[in-house]
DNA sequence: TCTGGGGTCCTAGGACCC
DNA sequence: TCTGGGGTCCTAGGACCC
């Protein structure tokens, strides 16, 4: 059996362990830019805020019912995330951290299912103030399913879906577009055959599904009728492509600029090809003008370099990535976004040397230790490219940002006896 | 005025090899 | 008149996830 462990409302219930007079407000929190709602409350569900909404459309909707609204904190998310899936660790041999807020859990060898996911549920909520969701089925894909209804119909937050005719049951009753797997797009698709419940998926001819949905769609059917088809992944692999990109929180048309931006989000991808232990060989730099102002001109480019030897060496791919710039900047337009890729990553310790190499790798290796050492004991970009800028206008917009209170000293919480 | 930021996997088609 | 058969690799695009 499968367990997964879903945070109810995650990014919401971040914010509100630090502010627990906002439990029953209605909260919303915005993406990058304060751009769109990316994840609500019940209350704002219930308001009809949906997901992904731009926020600028329901500005007086937020202030006429009250909704506390908040820009994306990701330093406490990340934060509280590894608090929980830390206590989760201490009560399973084996799990996989999925995302951000789910985590699956091998629960092949517990016996008293029901008591387990509960005890793991209160433990959770005591020791983080998080409050998660648990389901528990025979496969991934059921165990999703488990977790749908425990979210979303169960008081106690937690189900177990075992005996086949409750499984049965269950798949009945989901709407096509709730399976994990199945998108917009398909869900679309399958609705116009007449295929509007998991049910109705699991009852088609599995080679219809094997042409009309790749095997992905096919693995999902098997799934669904209890056949294991995905693993608990126990290690992470390494990334095989590493993006960093943001949109602007004003208007961007300087060369200059750009280059201050694409020069700190290169940085940014070395800086995890560090942390994963990887060099990369190919960057690729992209810029866009907004593409919902439809009356300006619109203008979307990328370029790529490649590099003869691997690297993740700060200086080498900021280098790669300006000159990646330079090609395709354009003067006269009205930028809102850019970001660099960097990919075709191998493990640093199988970089392939050039001949040719111009460059003294060992002690590029100590200095990018040293910037990495004091960087993390003293704060993000203390030691920085002079390319990366300094009063960085092009940043982002956060306007509703709560502390990094377990992660900034300064914001630490001062409690008055 | 104002619309996020990361990833993965699969497939088809083209280029190329012998 | 008529032009094979078997591969690999790469890329772009489309689907999905959170």
């Amino acid at each position: 059996m499968i367990a997964l462990a879903d945070c109810n409302n995650f990014y919401a219930s971040c914010e509100r362990v630090f502010q627990p007079w906002l439990e029953k407000v209605p909260i919303v929190v915005l993406s990058n830019n304060d751009g769109c709602v990316i994840a609500r409350s019940n209350e704002a569900k219930k308001l009809g805020v949906p997901m992904g909404a731009p926020a600028f459309k329901f500005e007086k909707v937020f202030e006429k019912q009250g909704v506390h609204v908040f820009s994306a904190n990701f330093a406490l998310y990340g934060d509280l995330s590894n608090r929980v899936m830390n206590t989760i660790r201490q009560e399973v041999n084996c799990m996989e951290v999925y995302s951000i807020d789910e985590v699956f859990m091998d629960f092949s060898d517990v016996s008293l299912l029901k008591e387990k996911a509960l005890e793991i549920k209160t433990k959770v909520k005591k020791w983080t103030g998080i409050p998660v969701s648990i389901g528990v089925a025979p496969t991934k894909a059921l165990a999703k399913v488990a977790n749908y209804y425990a979210k979303k119909y169960v008081k106690q937050g937690v189900l177990v879906l075992e005996n086949p005719s409750y499984i049965s049951r269950a798949l009945k009753k989901l709407p096509i577009g709730e399976l994990w797997g199945v998108g917009r797009r398909y869900a679309k698709f399958l609705t116009q055959r007449g295929v509007v419940t998991a049910h109705d998926l699991v009852s088609l001819d599995e080679n219809w599904v094997r042409k009309n949905m790749t095997v992905a769609g096919l693995r999902l059917v098997q799934e669904l009728k209890g056949i294991s088809c995905f693993d608990i992944e126990t290690t992470l692999p390494r990334k095989k492509n590493i993006c960093t990109s943001r949109s602007f929180g004003r208007k961007v048309k300087s060369h200059k600029e750009l280059k201050e931006a694409v020069a700190a989000y290169a940085t940014t991808c070395s800086q995890k090809l560090r942390a994963q232990g990887s060099c990369a060989s190919l960057v690729n730099v992209f810029l866009t003008t907004n593409p919902f102002s439809i009356h300006e001109c619109q203008y979307q480019a990328s370029r790529k370099i490649q590099l003869s030897t691997s690297t993740n060496d700060s200086l080498e791919i900021v280098k790669a990535a300006i000159k990646g710039l330079s090609a395709i900047y354009k003067e006269g337009l009205v930028y809102k976004k850019a970001g660099v890729i960097v990919s075709d990553i191998v493990p640093q310790q199988q970089v392939q040397l050039s001949l040719f190499d111009g460059v003294d790798r060992v002690k590029r290796k100590y200095l990018m230790n040293s910037i990495d050492t004091i960087n993390t004991r003293i704060g993000r970009d203390k030691v920085r490219l002079a390319v990366q800028g300094f009063d960085r206008k092009w940043r982002l917009k956060q306007e509703h940002l709560s502390p990094c209170y377990t992660t900034r000293f300064s914001d630490f919480l001062t409690v008055c006896l």
